[in-house]
DNA sequence: TTAGTTGTAACTATTGACATTACAACTAAT
DNA sequence: ATTAGTTGTAATGTCAATAGTTACAACTAA
């Protein structure tokens, strides 16, 4: 299983609101052309990057743009606002193991902390890298066309 | 989304297989009953941990055992042995963005280092946790009841 | 031969991701 | 005030993966 394609969407979306802030109005129809997905699905990702104080969105004008300074928003802030985040957890526990058993009922108990750990480990390499390294490797590529 | 519970259950069945091997015959029904799935579930998972040499499962006598030395196997060989592999990656790219625009032609080639990284962070901190490890937690925890 | 078990096919249900259409709400320009 | 362009969002559909279930052939050991 994989981790949805809306976060390296969600990459592309910001780094195109960037690359593009002075030359146009970044709308939904321009990220849904670049990006090849249907114009609602950007607006809707829009949404869970905008209640993440990632970006702005203007309603009837159009346009988004970046909410806060390139170098203060992480991978990991981005994973967080459009994976769902009520999970939590990065590993899905099966239900109800059998409390009868001694390896049922004490089961989460012996995972736990090792799964977090995992978790961490991704966690903190998203952290490690922000907008601002992506835009930089972006331009340099870009450039080098 | 999420790993799918087929790892948890996975390494919950392997604590089984050998906290109870020398008390009983490990069938699938016994696992079932512990992990509270159907039985064939199970199978179905032993027979993916089988084919990565993880675990011996009998045909007709029945019963499943460990197939090598549990500090042998870590959290990354269970991992890759129930998670589909072909698909590699952890991230799911966006098919077929937009050739002719900057940004769309170069998003893979900008993202691809950077989310390598994230995963290997990861797949690095399963694979220093071995079952050896595990069983050694579980055995404290189920010892102090 | 039989009882117990695994291996596997077939079918179903459920869930999540994603695509698509449609339209109300809104803003700025004229 | 109207209009053109845009966002926000609901409703609906499709698809793939997970997981549950039934059924039964294949196999082994007693």
């Amino acid at each position: 299983m994989q981790i949805s394609s809306r976060f390296t969407i969600a990459v592309h979306v910001l780094v195109c609101i960037e690359t593009f802030k002075n030359d146009r109005k970044v709308t939904s129809e321009l990220l849904a052309s670049s990006v090849n997905v249907n114009a609602v699905v950007i607006r809707r990702l829009l949404q869970q990057l905008k209640a993440a104080g990632i970006v702005n969105v203007a309603r009837g004008s159009g346009g988004a743009e970046m909410a806060k300074p390139l170098e203060d928003i992480t991978l990991l802030d981005i994973y967080n606002a459009v994976e769902c985040v009520e999970c939590g957890s990065l590993f899905h526990f099966h239900e109800n193991p059998n409390a009868l058993c001694p390896v049922g009922r004490n089961i989460h108990a012996v995972m736990d902390t090792r799964l977090d750990k995992i978790q961490n480990a991704m966690e903190n390499e998203m952290k490690s890298v922000t907008i601002a390294d992506i835009m930089s490797d972006a331009e340099k590529i870009i450039g080098s066309e």
